[in-house]
DNA sequence: CGATGAAATGAACGATCGTTCATTCATATT
DNA sequence: AATATGAATGAACGATCGTTCATTTCATCG
């Protein structure tokens, strides 16, 4: 979507004027507007708002984006792409024990969330600032990420080496509450991110029905 | 807070002019922007839009809240120390094995979310726009709120029953696991509230480390 | 160097925002 | 019936909203 290309070594485009100022300040602006929305909320920003953290008038925003609600449909459809990119190189290919791939989605996610933490939360909260047509196509990205997770736990069902009730739930209720990570944690907290990370994934695989460590196993003391 | 008394059998109060009349429209006023604030977002709903909800001009809507910022701070305080009130006559007392008090506050907390799920979602997402002090006493509620899981989980870890690394994290990932529920339930959905409540009372289980039902054991077959 | 065209500007637009206020309406008490 | 009082009104306020547009700035290419 968009341009998006020549960034360093640049040569080919641009036919006159200015080459790659114009794609700075769009990356500029998608930062900015990333930040405030997260902190904010889509309708509590104002277009100055954005413009001033970027350092330029409300105007010149519409040099990059046709319209607020474009910058905000951007930011997600960005976000779900580059997520959905990330899972797929991270997951374990599909036939690895689905404990694996389990633990490994687990872990991706919650390093994910720490990172883009603004992206994520944006994604999961503004869907309902979208336009009907913008929401459709945000909503089927976010449909395609949550179906990796409903895939690991049916095929982990089928196989049996998951004990769960319904795939389709587990799968939200595991998304919620990974997702829940970037309400509460804080850099300068009580634990590190690995730790915060471990403690999640050994969730997730006692969640559905695995024994502490990796494969089933049972009556593992401490 | 606030006036709140006298609604039927009215009698004692109410020096003249008008009654209960008063209190009918500002509980209207708080169900309309419950409704209209869940969906779409404090700053994104207008004065005028609860009052034509209510059937009543903007300016009527402050003989009722001083401002619109205390309609939110109003809403959030009512529905968090509603919530926290009903928890405690929800949970078995506090010497009942923690996995029955687990189980008791999953399933609270699920079914309390269907019925007031517009409330809820206003307490964990407009924080935000909140002022500096309203935001402080709320989000003191809602931390007597977490607090109650918080002291679950460590008496279930103390007591050996159940087997988790982190009681504070985790009670965090549950409730977020939890409260999950109300962005994909649907009324008219294949499951059914019951089956929904037992399908997370059952992942909470598990996600401490407890087997299939209630207590311990272990190498349970299905 | 002058031409070119994207990027940024400042001013302005119509609309809508939260809020105020003098006034009117409606009701319960005396 | 007269009165007192809370509730609702309609108009208006200053501010700010998203957006447009004619103009200016400025780095690049011929």
């Amino acid at each position: 979507m968009e341009a998006f290309a020549d960034k360093q070594a640049g040569s080919a485009s641009a036919s006159a004027g200015t080459t790659a100022r114009g794609e700075a300040t769009r990356d500029a602006i998608r930062r900015a507007a990333e930040a405030l929305f997260a902190a904010h909320g889509f309708s509590a920003v104002s277009m100055r708002d954005i413009a001033a953290r970027v350092g330029v008038r409300a105007s010149a925003l519409y040099n990059h984006f046709p319209a607020k609600q474009d910058i905000l449909a951007d930011l997600m459809e960005t976000h779900l792409l580059r997520l959905t990119a990330a899972l797929d190189a991270a997951l374990p290919q599909a036939d690895a024990p689905p404990a694996e791939r389990l633990a490994a989605f687990a872990r991706f996610h919650v390093r994910y969330h720490f990172d883009e933490a603004d992206a994520v939360f944006l994604s999961y909260m503004e869907l309902r600032s979208l336009e009907p047509g913008n929401r459709a196509r945000i909503n089927a990205l976010r449909g395609a990420y949550e179906a990796r997770l409903r895939g690991i736990l049916r095929e982990g069902q089928r196989s049996g080496a998951f004990r769960i009730e319904d795939p389709a739930v587990e799968a939200m209720a595991l998304i919620a509450m990974l997702t829940g990570v970037t309400t509460w944690y804080d850099p300068a907290g009580r634990l590190s991110r690995a730790a915060i990370e471990n403690i999640y994934v050994a969730m997730a695989a006692r969640s559905v029905g695995l024994g502490q460590e990796g494969e089933a196993s049972c009556s593992s003391g401490a």
